[in-house]
DNA sequence: AATTTAATTGATAATGATTATCAATATCAA
DNA sequence: TTGATATTGATAATCATTATCAATTAAATT
């Protein structure tokens, strides 16, 4: 089964339930419908109500269980790390980056460094490692936020 | 307060509490002590159980209160994190490394890349952020789950 | 088209890690 | 020693996720 560059993700989708002998069904065609209509890091429950807007029926479980596979089917990963919900983002046609994370306002930046991916594979070389992946996640203080702590230090 | 190269964990650990106008107490000694004497990456069940072969009486809320304390005091930080209870690992005099992990056999080699920190101190100040941290976890397979995955491929 | 087979669904219970609650107890400054 | 306050362990509660299961639905086969 080759994957065709023109093939949508709907497309992929089906083929790849068929692959594994699973069925496309109007729940799981829902909830990929709600996802793909999204941009940015959604939870579970983001993805449910998106769902229901078009099937109020929609079970929590499936969301969880066809998220999944979703994923599986490399349309969907895993975006953050922190605590909380598990946060999924669009895979197809959205290329690795990795995220640098305010934790004063939560805003999350998505970037891309060539050097520190190439440094990452020169680690898996070295200890006689078959890279897979990384998670890698940069905390700090926005520009607003950090002016806003200096503030907040000098009137005390 | 200036904390002196010569203090040990327990000192610095009565110091914080006294700071945080906290008590020591005798849980809190014996988790700290069943923490010390042991090495690597643990889960709190691991460090229930230490504790309780010091004093059988020590509470499972004791301990996840008490690390969550060693940990702000300095000397225990979070190892990893992927899926399941989060692990603490020494930070007194152990200095920052990231994790390269295989997905295979569950073995976790520390190492610590240069390169890769100062690529990371980079990105930071590319967008106005103030560091803070970050949590880099490599995946992949090491030299013996890949050569017996190779195997298992060859030979259906 | 009807039948058969197996996968799927949503509701609900269960799980696992962590946190909150609370009455009884321990600590420590005075 | 006392007394205010922090702490403890047991237990309940929470939160995200998974497991269970009877009813339903999708596809393969007649
Ligand atoms: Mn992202
Ligand atoms: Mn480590
Ligand atoms: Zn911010
Ligand atoms: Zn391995």
């Amino acid at each position: 089964m080759i994957i065709n560059i023109n093939m949508n993700e709907r497309e992929i989708f089906t083929s790849f339930l068929k692959r594994k002998g699973l069925k496309m069904t109007q729940p799981r065609e829902t909830v990929l419908q709600a996802f793909l209509a999204h941009e940015g890091h959604l939870t579970t429950e983001d993805i449910l109500h998106a769902s229901r807007m078009i099937d109020a029926s929609i079970g929590q479980a499936t969301v969880f269980r066809t998220m999944k596979l979703i994923a599986e089917a490399g349309l969907a990963r895993d975006a953050c790390q922190d605590d909380g919900p598990r946060k999924y983002e669009h895979a197809y046609l959205h290329s690795h980056h990795d995220h640098l994370h305010c934790i004063g306002c939560g805003k999350v930046i998505e970037f891309f460094d060539p050097d520190i991916e190439q440094a990452q594979e020169a680690i898996f070389k070295q200890y006689g490692f078959t890279a897979i992946g990384h998670r890698m996640e940069l905390q700090g203080l926005c520009a607003e936020c950090s002016a806003q702590q200096d503030k907040t230090r000098t009137q005390p």
